[in-house]
DNA sequence: TTGATATTTCGACTATTGTCGAATTATCGT
DNA sequence: ACGATAATTCGACAATAGTCGAAATATCAA
């Protein structure tokens, strides 16, 4: 299990708009790793500030990346968002999830759309 | 559904020690609610500095309060947790939710541990 | 090795954040 | 109305964060 600090680590890279939107891009790809030359065209960021950008996701542990030749593939880290989900439920109503049931309802549904 | 504008107030406010703190102790007791004076003096912080983090909290929409005598009970708005994963899990995938099976097998289990 | 492309590091700048003590506001009991 | 208690607002301070351009590093192609 995640510890706060590495939550926290984690809420502080994603409360970012750009950073957000760079992890948002990668999310909907899931699987399929994006260049960060390509993220820097289409979110419309400058290559040093994505760089920075990029760092703080990956140290965060949100994002994995791989060297493809003369570029870094990017992807988003699935495993990582389910630890950081668990971690805000994990002491959810004292162990009594039955009161969070409605979070774990809307979850089973596909689209994770409102009540 | 919430946007990405809120999300990141929600994640910003809880990405401090702090916040993380006083929103978990909340979290815990589920319904029921603390007075501001009991948050004080169980994670040790100051009236001043804890006021403005529990008005950062409730503008991120997290906290829910209600005045009661002299006192103002403050407790977690677990509806807003909901949304916020929700958030998180919107376009995972972009709708292939089949990929992020792993996150929804982890939560429908009680406590939410790691697989 | 040279030139081209992809990404990161560095330094400078401004803006925002977290903390506290002192003063203020709100509510109560008498 | 008065004094006591609960909580918030305000001002000051140091610390951190986000942005960019310029320079540096890494990898490739020829």
């Amino acid at each position: 299990m995640i510890d706060q600090l590495k939550a926290i680590e984690a809420f502080a890279a994603l409360a970012q708009d750009t950073r957000m939107s760079i992890y948002r891009l990668l999310v909907k790809q899931a699987s399929s790793s994006i260049r960060a030359s390509e993220i820097s065209e289409r979110l419309n960021i400058v290559p040093s500030t994505l760089s920075g950008h990029l760092a703080i996701l990956k140290r965060a542990g949100l994002l994995k990346s791989v060297r493809h030749q003369r570029e870094i593939r990017y992807s988003a880290d699935i495993e990582a968002m389910n630890a950081l989900i668990s971690f805000l439920l994990q002491d959810c109503c004292d162990g009594q999830m039955d009161n969070c049931g409605e979070i774990l309802t809307l979850l089973k549904s596909p689209e994770g759309q409102d009540v």
